[in-house]
DNA sequence: TTTCTTCTTTAAAATGATTCTAATCTGTTG
DNA sequence: CAACAGATTAGAATCATTTTAAAGAAGAAA
């Protein structure tokens, strides 16, 4: 809980959990990313973020923590504009907001919206995930 | 409605409107867009198809005609896999299943699905548009 | 701890989609 | 038809992401 204490204690185990080995690099990144509350970030953003942080990682590393994670069920991917990736530390059920003007996103808790009778998946197929995006401007 | 005897005048008038020259190019890609159905197309997609019905146009037409198209409302552009863009011909309210195994879009009718309590925007912004994508698998 | 093996990280190159550039060509209008 | 604005093009450039292959670090065994 006292992350001055134990400051790498939680995202090692969480790292183990999932078969991950806690490297150096991605202790570091599974603390900018979990200890932070709900985050959005753009693999470019995680990479300068790690930087300011003192965190030497290069930007492939990014790139492999933040898809090894998504696959590990740590975090998601939206995908929401062509040519850029997010990713999502909230896992549970919820939907976004996308600021077309500044490109943020913003989550929509699971309860605050809701599909009222998803259609029918087309024969021999099953519903993997459904996205809602509201698209907003200032 | 009978091609073969007006080839062209349909959608000769629909660039008009929207302030298009309807040159060979547009005038080509726009017949095979709008006269086969509501269509989900990338843009190498429907280079290939192009060529295919014999019309020579280069990828950086391809583009630049997807995203006139777009703007002015003719098509509209489906986000729902990073790096790749889709365009719709369907313009009117509706949504979309993604087939996950295949990458194909297909269209969800606007009143088969519907997002109840669309929650209040963020102050000083406004929805310009609501994007379900029901993600499926085979 | 030393060693061995396996997994990671990395810089740099490669890739893939899209956009830009600058030169050439084509519609449109007079 | 002439002239101009707008469109098309090949090829270069760009941007995000992935791959490569070499060097480095973690875990297990002795």
């Amino acid at each position: 809980m006292d992350s001055s204490v134990r400051p790498y204690s939680q995202v090692y185990d969480t790292l183990r959990n999932v078969g991950l080995r806690p490297t150096r690099q991605r202790l570091g990144l599974a603390r900018l990313l979990f200890d932070n509350g709900n985050r959005h970030v753009t693999a470019e953003q995680l990479h300068a973020e790690a930087a300011n942080a003192n965190l030497r990682v290069s930007l492939a590393t990014i790139y492999n923590t933040l898809n090894q994670f998504t696959g590990a069920g740590l975090m998601r991917e939206v995908v929401v504009e062509p040519g850029r990736s997010y990713f999502d530390t909230n896992t549970s059920d919820h939907h976004h907001f996308f600021h077309e003007d500044t490109a943020e996103l913003q989550d929509i808790p699971g309860d605050a919206i809701s599909v009222s009778a998803v259609p029918e998946p087309p024969a021999g197929t099953r519903v993997k995930r459904v996205d809602i995006i509201v698209r907003i401007k200032g």
